[in-house]
RNA sequence: GGGGCAGUGGCGAAAUGGUAUACGCGGGAGACUUAAAAUCUCCUAUCCGUAAGGAUGUGCGGGUUCGAGUCCCGCCUGCCCCA
């Protein structure tokens, strides 16, 4: 034999963990806690493939080392288990979503179980659970007494063929991503949530957090504060004033006409006879496109709009400028309407060359006929703001237009409220109740949970409505306060709800009484360490953020901020085979079995027809996952968990290789051997309980314990997995290994390769397992040599190198570098002008 | 279009401003074996050279420095996110 036999001592290390609930959370409380938690998945019908338990392997170090360094751990997983496709697999299986959800459950259960993770499953939750949403539910009554959540018309993406209302992400040119079936915009009255009235506090709450710096860039840059001015204009021959949204009131002057959007209230209003049929068509042209596309288009595209035949008023000057409307100014950004100053903005620039508009330059410094000066100049053509630079012109224009009272100072953000409401079933449903008379009542606490009801079609409604309309007797109801007939809401809340929340239901899953357990909550909040992918950066991160200040300006949770610590993990690729050399025009996918490789090109092994090979995001439509599974039943657990943190830094993506689980699987048996005879199965006989004199081989094991412990502290894995491998190399050249050096290196090995640390350790005599043992610690005397190899520079080019004592000084140094052989004759007949010497590492001569 | 990250051997990658390529994969040679697998040992950036040795080399072009993969300026390419 080889190895070691994987199948027999994962398994039986897994039942022992389970049946002595090994990683049950501790109830002490005297020692440090360390919450530790990885993003919980939406559980899909196509189930984990390897790239999944990247992060998972990750935390699972983290917190076995903790746990080995005195913490008390909390270590958890769930479900994020309500959402659309287990409602599309239900309509497509005839089956309820809840047993579609349940089957994808036990799936990446059965998956994860495999991988030896530490979870605490007692802590296990999924937010599609009534015992789980019941408390989202709770928040929700909680965000609409603090007047967070209210009702209100908006524009959504509706889909006629299907039926369904969509999201933004999945409209592109006007249709669906997938069928192509057109979408247009349609009023509809639905749940907001009034995250703007946070944004503030979203961007401050970021300081002290320790996240990589690109995610809270994106996040700043997503609620997107502008502070600068609103100003109101008269409409010639109207009683109404258009009011704007500006960050460059000083360019004021330079206004040579205002821009409205398509949807702006005021667009028929002002639109006169003539423009009436242009308008009315370009209104219906934009209605097709939607918001995201316009804002990608506007930066690209040919601008287009129509003039109204109306005209505004400049307050600045009292000039007439012409009012159009253009696509380019969103109706839900600022007021839904601009001044435009073509001189001094990209968009207004080309908008005004495109219907030959008036151009005035009102700041200094942009050339003629190079587009817009958008940077810092003094004032020109501006009456009394002339020879200010922006700030100040800004300041004065502002007061001149709050004397005038034609403006006002004011803060914009890009962030808006959050749409808050889905037409689904497979969500929580709003405890609210519409009275007879139209009255919108929230239930009483009392009344939670609002359970799902049974349903059989779950398809949308032909008006619109959530598939919940149909429940007719559930829609029915009556006011609990007052006994007076009511229906109930039969929208649902979004995906986003759930997990807003998931890490302070994590903490007591269990609990009856509230959300959590308060002291519990103030035990573990907030989370030291939050790993997931950066796909979450904007969307789930913020609300989850928007929701916990909530919580903390209720008293209801300990800490303002719920992530002290985030790390992004990459993505892993894998090599996809396509008939289409066009990456961005994929056509069949072929599975890595069915290709072969001849020469530099692959062809499908029945037919030979030529495909193409390329790394993409793993997924079952690329036929490219490869199994986390698959792998542990071939090369065992450990092997698979060392190979995901081996591949590459943690925060990058990487390339998945089987053969590099071979490799970390190589690596495990030459571990094995040096305690386990392979031939006999006996213990190795090179494994001795005395002491052994091998300063090399004690060195590689200190330098080891040190690269471990820091890269546990830094979530640098890669570096550490080969400092391991360095020590395991060493070993096996060597002729006696003590039996004491051994189990300091299962120890840190152990995070890593559980399973074989705990076979081994409990093979070399250890009556306690190796989960709770104590984490060693490196002398730094150990990590010391006798002799070292300096190099030798001259001029800075590398010409040798010498063998020194390790504490040799400066002096010695050079004076040893002289007298080598080579540097000698090429100082001769050259004056040293400098001597430079950098202490174990090299002597540089500069001479000439 | 904006932002972020990255570009180093055949491949994944490593390098507090100090010997570029640790560790792994792949490849080669040898040992063991009847043989193969497995294992162990050694070699493996490129070019010139029989060799000793030399020259070149971290996407491209400049710069700072005794010394640059690393710092600065200007580009090119790829990936991700946002629009």
């Amino acid at each position: 034999m080889a190895g070691y036999n994987h199948t027999e001592i994962d398994a039986k290390w897994q039942k022992n963990w389970a049946e002595n609930q090994t990683f049950r959370t501790s109830t002490d409380r005297s020692k440090p806690k360390y919450y530790v938690l990885d993003m919980f998945p939406y559980p899909s019908g196509s189930g984990l493939h390897v790239g999944h338990p990247k992060g998972y392997v990750a935390t699972d170090v983290v917190a076995r080392a903790k746990r080995m360094q005195g913490a008390n751990v909390l270590r958890v997983m769930g479900w994020d288990s309500f959402g659309l496709p287990a409602e599309r697999q239900a309509v497509k299986e005839s089956k309820h979503p809840k047993e579609i959800t349940e089957r994808n459950v036990a799936t990446f259960k059965k998956q994860l179980s495999v991988l030896g993770l530490s979870y605490d499953w007692e802590h296990e939750l999924a937010t599609s659970d009534v015992r789980y949403y019941k408390w989202t539910q709770w928040i929700f009554l909680k965000l609409y007494e603090k007047g967070l959540a209210y009702q209100a018309e908006v524009p959504v993406n509706w889909c006629p063929a299907l039926g369904t209302v969509l999201a933004n992400e999945e409209v592109s040119e006007g249709k669906y991503v997938e069928t192509g079936d057109p979408v247009e915009k349609r009023m509809m009255k639905q749940w907001m949530l009034r995250i703007t009235e946070y944004a503030e506090r979203l961007i401050n709450g970021l300081e002290g957090l320790d996240w990589p710096e690109g995610i809270k860039k994106q996040q700043t840059d997503w609620i997107g504060k502008s502070i600068g001015a609103e100003v109101h204009f008269a409409v010639d021959g109207h009683d109404e004033d258009i009011s704007v949204f500006t960050t460059r009131p000083d360019t004021l002057f330079g206004g040579t006409y205002a821009v409205l959007a398509p949807e702006h209230p005021l667009v028929a209003t002002v639109t006169t006879a003539e423009q009436e049929t242009a308008v009315e068509e370009y209104v219906a042209e934009v209605g097709r496109r939607s918001e995201r596309d316009r804002t990608s288009e506007a930066a690209v595209a040919e601008k287009t709009g129509a003039f109204t035949g109306a005209f505004a008023i400049n307050p600045a000057n009292g000039k007439k400028i012409p009012i159009w409307i253009a696509d380019y100014v969103l109706a839900s950004y600022g007021t839904g309407a601009v001044f435009a100053c073509p001189a001094h903005d990209d968009r207004d620039y080309a908008f005004a060359v495109k219907f030959d508009l008036p151009i005035i330059e009102v700041v200094k410094g942009g050339k003629e006929g190079e587009g817009a000066f958008t940077g810092d100049g003094e004032h020109v053509n501006s009456e009394f703001l002339d020879g200010l630079r922006i700030n100040d012109a800004k300041e004065k224009i502002i007061a001149f237009l709050e004397e005038k009272s034609r403006g006002k100072r004011s803060v914009n953000y890009r962030l808006r409220d959050w749409l808050f409401s889905r037409q689904r079933y497979w969500g929580e449903p709003f405890p609210v109740i519409e009275l007879e008379d139209g009255t919108v009542k929230v239930l009483p606490e009392s009344a939670l949970p609002v359970e799902l009801p049974a349903l059989t079609d779950f398809h949308p409604t032909d008006d619109g409505q959530s598939p919940l309309a149909r429940a007719e007797e559930w829609v029915k109801t009556v006011d609990p306060e007052t006994g007076k007939p009511a229906k109930r809401e039969t929208n649902t809340m979004p995906q986003w709800a759930g997990s807003c929340w998931y890490y302070l239901r994590f903490i007591t899953p269990q609990f009856e009484d509230g959300g959590w357990e308060p002291e519990e909550e103030k035990y573990w909040m907030p989370v030291d360490l939050y790993v997931g992918g950066t796909e979450h950066a904007t969307l789930h991160l913020l609300y989850a953020r928007f929701w916990h200040h909530v919580l903390f300006d209720l008293g209801l949770v300990s800490t303002p901020e719920p992530f002290q610590k985030l790390f992004n993990q990459g993505m892993v690729h894998g090599w996809s085979f396509n008939v289409s050399a066009d990456k961005d025009k994929p056509e069949k996918y072929y599975y890595p079995e069915e290709v072969e490789k001849k020469g530099d090109r692959w062809f499908t092994k029945e037919g030979g027809i030529e495909v193409f090979t390329r790394l993409e995001k793993m997924s079952k439509s690329r036929y490219n996952v490869v199994n986390p599974d698959a792998m542990c039943e071939e090369y065992g657990a450990d092997a698979l968990r060392l190979y995901e943190l081996f591949m590459g830094p943690l925060e990058e993506g990487c390339e998945w290789e089987t053969s590099g689980v071979a490799g970390t699987r190589r690596f495990l048996d030459r571990l094995w051997r040096l305690a386990v005879d392979h031939v006999t199965g006996e213990p190795a006989a090179k494994l001795v309980d005395e002491k052994v004199e091998n300063k090399d081989l004690e060195r590689t094991l200190h330098a080891a314990i040190k690269k471990v412990s820091e890269g546990v502290a830094e979530l640098r894995f890669n570096t550490a997995i080969s400092e391991m491998m360095v020590f395991v190399n060493e070993a096996t050249k060597a002729e006696k290994i003590p039996k004491a050096w051994l189990s300091q290196f299962l120890l840190i090995l152990a995070p890593f390769a559980p399973h074989i640390a705990e076979e081994m350790w409990n093979r070399l005599g250890h009556q306690e397992g190796i989960a709770f043992a104590k984490w060693p610690k490196y002398e730094e005397a150990k990590l010391t040599v006798d002799t070292i190899t300096l190099a030798v520079q001259v001029m800075g080019k590398m010409r040798g190198t010498i063998e020194v004592d390790a504490g040799i000084s400066k002096d010695d140094a050079i004076a040893a570098a002289k007298a080598d052989a080579t540097i000698a004759s090429l100082l001769e007949g050259k004056i040293i002008r400098r001597e430079i010497y950098v202490p174990g590492r090299l002597v540089n001569l500069v001479a000439n």
